[in-house]
DNA sequence: CGGGCCCTTGAATTCTCTCAAACAATGTGG
DNA sequence: CCACATTGTTTGAGAGAATTCAAGGGCCCG
């Protein structure tokens, strides 16, 4: 399933994992650690395009995003793609495969992806033995339920230019959350396709549309990515508060 | 907060919850069963119309609608609206609220609606003394997650037609495994204006969309509501699977 | 140099929205 | 019981938004 260049052993032990000092994430117990620095059973590391996971699977493994970008996404039966949302470090992905078997989207990998690996049979244990964790589950599982639903109600009911906004908005606060700046820069590989893709639009209409937000010195596109110029004129345009600035749990 | 016609005691012991018997749902443990019950600190009552939870509130309740049904949604600033959901009976409700503070969505009753209210303090517990019950809330929260992921697909990337034949499938679905049925009939008091809400489409649009449904003998649209005359034609409209036949947990 | 991928642009077509009006069903007060 | 208001549905027409089709340009890489 996975391709050539693709490695699965354990390499960045979880007491050194470069995301646990990040502002964004919480802290963790001692104890904590140690249960899941257990709990992680090795890496793996795909290049950009890599599928990690695909809709009909049934995948033995649950994953937290180490470094790198990639995207949730369904299709339907002839061919057209929604992204549903991005993935970045600290996010848990492969959850609902893991509580219900089947996976119902796909996850692709957007720039080289490392992910923790995780044995889904041991999620038990969380519950059982760390209720913190399980709750930071949990957690995790309600807040990809509001991003949700805030990509729903733009997708519904934002304009095509308003969409657009929220999504660039959305992702550079995220990228800056994670850590992923290059400069002023979001430094992910998205090509128009993929903004078409999670705006519901078509690639021509995106290209127009970005065109504007650039003509209105919001944003400045450039290969594969884009400078966010005016980060609240972005969210104005979009009528949209922006990310609460919590510490949420990973694990 | 609540309206003049709303009654907040304890009236269903747990013991005798009418949900617990149908297919759709699991059977509870007689420990666990007397653990809900004792979270259970009473019920909440109100009239078709009325917003159980607002938009920024923070609410010290977690409710399982009981009987009845509503729906969550989200409005931008200028008053467009964008349905995200629909409860029903069986339903979890507020769970974002309670693990994040603030409501980042409304939720209005559709008919009469009955809740069964948890404090959210007590949330903790059930993480701490019954993990099963800790587990079965992630996975109902994953499984909000999965139908969400399938409504962004709709709205998204199906057509005007595809996405009214999804949903009305959908609630069909929904309906048929919560026992909500009237015959043939789906009895929720839907308007035209919910359905739009919905989808992302304006009513006059909504309106042909149902026409052209109609015309094709897989529905009929009648005052508040509709018949789902083909049940397999609208899948396949759709190009939609359909929901799982499994007994989901509930609380 | 050619091929592939991505971005850009114009034009015609299709979809969807807004505006406007009318109708049916229901409920209320006189 | 009727007049009237309210709510939900239906329809037509014109305006606006978004799609498809088509083609060209830039860039990187083998």
């Amino acid at each position: 399933m996975y391709p050539p260049r693709t490695r699965n052993s354990r390499q960045t032990p979880c007491e050194q994992c470069p995301l646990r000092h990040l502002p964004t994430f919480r802290e963790f117990q001692p104890e904590e650690l140690a249960f899941v620095s257990h709990f992680k059973t090795g890496e793996l590391s795909v290049d950009a395009g890599t599928t990690v996971l695909s809709e009909g699977s049934h995948s033995a493994h649950l994953f937290t995003v180490l470094s790198g970008w990639g995207f949730r996404y369904k299709m339907l039966g002839d061919g057209r793609r929604q992204i549903l949302n991005y993935i970045m470090p600290g996010d848990l992905v492969g959850l609902q495969g893991s509580l219900m078997g089947e996976m119902k989207h796909s996850v692709e990998a957007l720039s080289a992806l490392t992910l923790c690996v995780f044995e889904r049979e041991r999620l038990g244990q969380v519950y059982r033995n760390h209720p913190d964790l399980a709750f930071d589950v949990t957690w995790i599982a309600s807040q990809e339920e509001r991003i949700l639903d805030e990509h729903l109600l733009s997708i519904g009911r934002r304009t095509a230019l308003e969409r657009a906004a929220y999504l660039l908005s959305f992702l550079s606060q995220r990228a800056a959350a994670s850590n992923l700046f290059r400069g002023e820069r979001v430094s992910i590989p998205l090509t128009q396709q993929h903004v078409a893709d999670t705006l519901g639009l078509s690639i021509v209409h995106t290209n127009k549309t970005l065109k504007k937000l650039a003509e209105r010195n919001l944003i400045r596109w450039a290969d594969r990515g884009c400078d966010v110029l005016d980060p609240e004129g972005l969210m104005r345009a979009a009528d949209w508060d922006g990310l609460e600035a919590v510490r949420r749990p990973f694990i």
